[in-house]
Formats: C-alpha cells, structure tokens, sequence
DNA sequence: CATGAATGAGGCTTCATTCAT
DNA sequence: AATGAATGAAGCCTCATTCAT
C-alpha cells in the first residue's frame, strides 16, 4: 500500500526542489534571462528532468506565483475569520499579512507582476492560467470582506468594498516594485517596511468614517 | 553652422521616428518579444539603421521610458507653479497629472514599470540609467513639494513629504498595472479612471488635517 | 527442461506483445514521430522492458519488417508448391498473395519500404540485416520460380526470372507507396486493388508468349 | 534600375547553393539524419542563412523534390508533344525520361518517395504543399495522355489512361528504390537501367492491342 | 548615412537509453 | 524480470548585432 503514496511524496518533494532552485534563479536573472540550464544547475538535476515536472519554463514560472497567491490567500482568510478584531484591526493586520508575503519570497513577487500584468504568458496551459485567476479574484474578495464590514458597521466612508481591495493591493504591489527598485542602490535598506507604515496609515484615516 | 546644426535636427527627427515606432511595437508585444525586425519595419527604416541611433534594443527600450519621464516632470513642475492653488487643489492636479502621463501612452508605462523595477535591464549604459534615476527623482521631489506646502501650511498632517510622494507613485503605478491586468480580460472597459479617483479621494481624506 | 522452455517461449510472447502495441504506432506516426513511450503506453509496459526484449528502437522496427517478410515468403512458398495450377495462374495466386501481404499490415508495409530503400538504416546489428537480406533474397527466388517454370514450360519469354521478380516485387512496392499516398487525400476510397488488378493484367499480358 | 533584378538574381543563386548543399547530405544520410548544421557546413554558410531562404527543415527538404518534379513535368510535356512519334514510341521516350529524372538526381528521388508517402511533412506550409500536388498531378495527366493517344489509335488495349499512367509511376519509382536498395551492397553497380528497360518491354507488350 | 544579408551563439525542448530499486 | 525516473546529448530555430556595399 504505502507505495503509491511514497512515490507521490518524492514527486511533490521534487518538484519543490526544483521550485526552490527556479525561485533563486529567477529572482536573480528575472524570467528572461534565466535559462533552463541554470536552473537545472541549480537544481542539480539535468535539464531534461525539469521536464519531467513542468512542461515548460513559462509553467515552472506560473508555479512560484501560485504558491504566493496560495499563501497570500490563506493569510488574508486568517485575517477575515478574526472574530474579536474590530475592522480597523483588521486593516493593521492586513497590512502584516501583505508584509509578510513580501518576506516570504520578496523577489518572485516582483516578477509575479511581470506575469500578472503583460508580456508573455499566454503560453501558460489554460488549466494553469484559470487556476492563476481563480486564486486571484479569491483574495481579492477576501480582501473585500474586510472594507464591507468597515462599511456595514458605518466606521468606514461607503466607498465600493472591491475598489478598495484594488487600491490596497495596487498600492501594495506598486510599492514594492517601487522600493524594490531603489534596492538595486542601496541594497541593504529595507525600504518597504516605513513606506508601507505611511501607506496604511493614510489609507486607515482616509476611510474612516469621522 | 546653420548645417551643423540643420543635421543635428535631422538627427533628432529619426530618433523620434524610431522612437515612435518603437512605442507601437513594444506596446503591442512587450520587451522580449518585440524584435529590432519589428521596430525596423514598423519604422521603415532597417535593423541596421536602428543601431546608428541606439546602442542597443535596451538603449533604444530606455529612451521610451525616459521620454515619459520627461513628460511627467513637465506636468509636475506645472503643477507645483501654480500660485493660486491650494495644495489639496494642487494634489487634484496631481491626479489629472498622472492620469494625462497614463493616456500619454498607456502600454509603455506598464513596459516601464517592468523596466523600472525588475528583471533585465542593468545592462543601459551606465550614462543612460544614470540619467533615468536623476530625471525620476528630480519628479519625486517635485511631488514631494506639494506634499511639504501642505504640512507647511498646517494642512496635511506631518509625514515626511517624500515618503508621500513614494506612496502616491506606488500607489499610481501599482493601478496602473493592475488595473491594466484587468483588460486583458475585458478589453473595452476603463477601469483606471475610477479607481483612481477612489485612491486620490481617500487619500486627500488621509492627509488632510482634521 | 520443460521450465526452460516455458521461460523461453513467455519471453517469446511479451515480444509479440510489443511488436503489435510498436506496429500500431509506427504505423500510425512513421518510424521518427514514434517514441519508445508511445510503444511502452501500448504495450503496457515500461520503457525499459523494450530494452529487455529489443536492443533498440530500430531493431524492434526492423523486426516488424522481419515478421511481414517472414509471412510474404510462406505465402510465396505456398503459391510455387502448388502442383496443378498453371505458371498463369501462379501469377495470379502471387497477386493475392502480394494482396494479402498488403492487407495484413498496410502502414507497416509502407515503413518497411522506407527502412529497406534510403534513410537511416544502417545502424542495425550486422546480424538482423543479413537476415533481412537473406530473407528478403529468399522471397524473391520463390518469385522467381514461377516465372523459371512459365519460360521452360514455353509460356512466357525469356527474360531473366531474377529481373522479372524484381519487376513484380517494384512493381507492388511502387503502387502501395504511391496508392497510400493517395489515401491522405482521400482516406476512406481503396485504391490499391483495382490498380494492382490493372497492373498484373498487363504484366500477364507483357510476359506470355504469343 | 537593374539593381533589383540583380538582388533577385542573387537571391536566387543562393537558394541554389543551399538546395545543391542539401541535396548532398540528404542523399547521403536521408531526411532525419541530416541537421541543418550539415547542410549549414556543406553550403559553407551560417544555420541562420538557411532560414533566410527556407522557412525551415522539411521546406528546403520538400524544394529540392519540388526541382525533380519540375524536372519530370518538362520531360514529359516533350514527350508528348512529339508530333512525329507513334504512341509506342512515345512510351520508350517516356522510359528515356524517366531514366534521366533518375540520373538528374539519384538519391534524392528516392527520398522525395519518403516525402510524398507518409511520416511527416504536414509541416509544409499549404501553398508549398499545394504547389508539390499540383506539380505532381500535371506530371501524371501528361503521362496519362500517351497511353489515352495510344488506345484513341486503336493500338493500345482499353486501360484508364490514368490508372496506367499510375502503374507506370509506381513501376519506376519502385524500382528505384528496389535497385537502390541492392546498391547499398554492390554500390559501383548500375542496376536500374537493365530492369528498367525489361520493365518497359512487358509493359509495351501487355499494353499493344494484338 | 543607410542598408539588409549574414552571422552564430544560445535557448528551449525532446527522447533514446540507462540503471538503481 | 520489470520499472520509470533521470539523464544529457543533440536538434531546430530565433534574433541581436555587425559589416561590406
């Protein structure tokens, strides 16, 4: 018995090896100039058996960011179910959740929204893409949880609970990119951390109902 | 010298041809999958051409987004002028501001963003990048001036000016893309208008001293 | 003993199993799209086992070819033994023998020539091409038999049996190739029996004696 | 003015150089053997050059049996065109052309029945592919005319033109593939000419009304 | 200045074959 | 004997860049 599921376990421990090899490669070189080769060499395992587990480099990439997705997800559920936490404790613990996904894996994310956004990929198989969407919208809607309460409660100003959600996140993404960018001066600084403070304070003033 | 000079504005001229049809490409295709067969035919003119007027498919890339740069900082010093306004009037100028940068060319700021933040593009000559990175701050300072008005005149509360302006960039650029990533789906609609006018709105709330 | 012989003759039957799941392949997808996993999948075995019962790729297809010619001689043998049956009529029996060695696997037939003209090869083992070969050189002198019985009988003219096997064996080869390649336009119609009918009548007429 | 067609001219001659060098390698070492490398180093030129000619491997391979084909239909259109000539002599000049189709480029013909057979080249971009069926159906019309001629004149027996026409293809083709084969053992040998020519006196034979 | 044919390095991917279990 | 994961060589093709005209 035990057989099958040993052989799935080595499978799915191989393919978060190669995972984790792909997920240095990339946030180093970002998805273009990162070559299968490298990966494989980091991986240590040939080429041909990247091949084995993802049927090409553009799925291998879509994969990393599902597992962000995934964890942004459960985060964000983590925060909605609190019970005791009135909405605006709920924004601060937003915040943490978004901080801590950028720590969990702070350059794939920034390669996430090259994918997110334009360019390539839509070579990823439909299956996949879905998936990628479904994910996505998801969180957004979790996020959104958390305005409408605000709203429903009358503590925050009646503003469309999933626009919101959008301006928090866009805000979220677009300051990484942004403080991720002057890393590449001064790499030590940790940029992100005060600016988001700054962002989620106005954003917290901003909706609150006076 | 009138021929000196004559040749230097015939110089310029096939640059901006270029340059314009460059923009049309990279637009459509993105960076990686644009290539100098594209632009060289878009502009008619040949690939050979092209490399008398840029270094490089990087070079020729950055000079896109410079030119947005500029565009930006024109807006913003117009902006910042303005005797007559008050600063929060001045923050919905920055709004029209931003929003006239995005219709300017809305595909390559996205471009830009990726340009911008991630993968590749440490490869522009050092003189261009250097260039990009004064011309970018020189627009977060003057943002920051409207911010700085403000807490002078005791009417947006004390927040270092340049962090607001890193926000409000983030937070601009971060819809942008998302906002953007939205279309690839439904292609008509336009859904940063709204959106942003949501983020100015809280955000005006937020800084606004009570 | 008895033991050994049971080994030896499963051994002979997992290689019948391949050889039928490789002919359905092969003769679905020619000899180079054809991978030895398409083979192992139809077969229902590993990869591997191939390997146990066939050096390589190209042997186990050469074997496929072996076996059609195996089947081509006994039918031939068939046909020259028969006591009571004119050398016309011989040829006639050689016509439906050739007949049915087409239908007893029409695609393979078609690879075999192939194999057996141009491309590749080569690279069998010595000893299963000179077995080919001696195969093959067989049939042709069983062919050849009937027409050595036609001309000493006075029937036909003389012309060299040798060549005229040649002749018939072209011939048959020449329409299968060229009667398939009609079958990809129009893949439902039979072509074959009509013009080898056509073909044999005229082949009757040419050699008889007058 | 002259300047195009000279750009033309030598366009042209390239092609040539390339399909010369590729008819080479593919003749000796048949279609999926030969790496476009090969060809690149016969021809002396850069893999890149040859996509600047042919849009990929099957295409430059389906040209050069495109060039036979050509060859064939101008032969035959001489043939029957012949004022002067008997329909019996038109059939030995028919055997002269095909004798000289062969010489004009032995190997590759025999790789050509590969092509036009089976396995792969569906890769062909359609208007090649239509222009090789249409070439070739011209090619069997023209044949098909002598033999209609000959049973017009009573002197041939009542055959469809054009299933005769067919044997007369597949007869010669498999032949050349037949004797072909036996020159991979006996390479100095020239073995189609004699066959051929006691292939055509049946043929003859079993085609004269008596 | 302009051209565009030629280059050739390098990327992605496939697949016959091996070998540890 | 059977497996099938792993290998890695090798192939096709693209495309940024150069250079002779």
């Amino acid at each position: 018995m035990g057989i099958e599921e040993r052989k799935e376990r080595e499978r799915e421990r191989r393919r978060q090896q190669i995972m984790v090899a792909a997920k240095r490669v990339f946030s180093e070189k970002g998805f273009s100039k990162t070559t299968m080769e490298d990966i494989a060499r980091e991986s240590e395992l040939s080429t041909g058996t990247l091949y084995l587990y993802f049927k090409n480099k553009e799925e291998l990439f879509a994969s990393l960011s599902f597992r962000i997705l995934q964890y942004l997800l459960i985060r964000l559920e983590h925060v909605t179910k609190e019970k005791d936490k009135s909405p605006e404790e709920k924004i601060a613990a937003l915040k943490d959740a978004l901080y801590d996904v950028y720590e969990f894996d702070p350059l794939i994310i920034i390669n996430m929204f090259h994918l997110q956004s334009s360019e390539t990929l839509l070579n990823l198989s439909p299956q996949i893409l879905s998936n990628m969407k479904k994910m996505s919208r998801k969180a957004m809607r979790e996020m959104a949880k958390i305005f409408r309460e605000g709203i429903e409660e009358d503590l925050f100003i009646e503003r469309h609970p999933q626009a919101l959600a959008d301006v928090v996140w866009a805000m979220f993404s677009g300051l990484v990119l942004w403080e991720e960018s002057k890393r590449i001066i001064n790499p030590d600084k940790k940029f992100l951390k005060p600016t988001l403070d700054i962002a989620f304070d106005i954003l917290t003033r901003g909706i609150r109902k006076t």
